[in-house]
DNA sequence: TATTGTTATACTCTATAACTATA
DNA sequence: TATAGTTATAGAGTATAACAATA
């Protein structure tokens, strides 16, 4: 299969529009975020934490997909800025409670509000209303097939 | 705006979707792109480079947005694989022309079908070629509203 | 003076393997 | 033996600022 096939296969020639339209709002939202004090990582970490109760490193690894050896550094730092503590599990004591701190549901709630608003005109300006139901029925067929787990 | 307003926003409810789909085929994609022996920031440098006769790193830098700093590791790095190389530009001695080698140009031209057909049928099985059709007119909407440079 | 690319510095993320404490 | 999390190690990417060579 020659390269220039890449652009000219019927599925394949999805690739560049998906990577391109994704990246685009990547850059943007994360250069947001990032001018919020928080890296992509410690986002995400902070994102799955928001309006729980705590999970322990396991739960957050699965649902972060950071390895736990990963983690551990991801989680000094946060502790670091106080937005979050470790806290004893009762009935295990090898397993710890990661817990955001008030300064933290403060950040998530501060947050996610503003990068809503920041993110918004981008994708009005771009779609309407109808144009947001296509794409979302048929981003989630895309999902589901790559595995949405 | 509280938190849960997220998902009933006629707009802001396609973030979500975006992100999942595009993780997912990300986390496929990658994974495969790195077992075969580079990262994300090599294949870009070699998918640019690839079926040209070289650029500088000031339009390599441009074109993969990476910083002139961090290039100079991700280049040292493949030309310590032996998959590029550095020349001398004629008419400017300060600027220097980035080439794949032999076993560059071998590893661009089969890392990339190799990869198209890896990743082919979770696009066929997701999509129509219709959706296909449709979901490229939406995506290139929304990375030009974001800004495709 | 401006531009091209490298070097130096520092930080974050990344995974893996070895380890400690507990179950 | 198995599980939860930390530590140690090593590598890659990231940006910024200072620098040398050249224009």
């Amino acid at each position: 299969m020659p390269i220039t096939d890449f652009r000219n296969d019927p599925y394949l020639s999805l690739l560049r529009p998906l990577v391109e339209a994704y990246l685009a709002f990547y850059r943007v939202g994360t250069r947001h975020i990032e001018s919020m004090g928080v890296t992509s990582a410690q986002f995400d970490v902070i994102a799955e934490l928001g309006g729980t109760d705590g999970l322990t490193c396991a739960e957050l690894g699965e649902a972060t997909l950071i390895t736990k050896g990963t983690l551990t550094g991801v989680l000094d730092r946060l502790e670091g800025k106080d937005l979050l503590v470790r806290e004893a599990v009762k009935g295990d004591r090898r397993a710890i409670n990661i817990r955001l701190t008030k300064n933290g549901e403060d950040i998530f709630k501060e947050i996610f509000p503003v990068h809503a608003e920041f993110m918004k005109p981008y994708f009005k300006q771009a779609l309407t209303k109808e144009e947001v139901n296509q794409m979302k029925v048929l981003l989630n067929k895309l999902r589901d097939s790559f595995g949405n787990t």
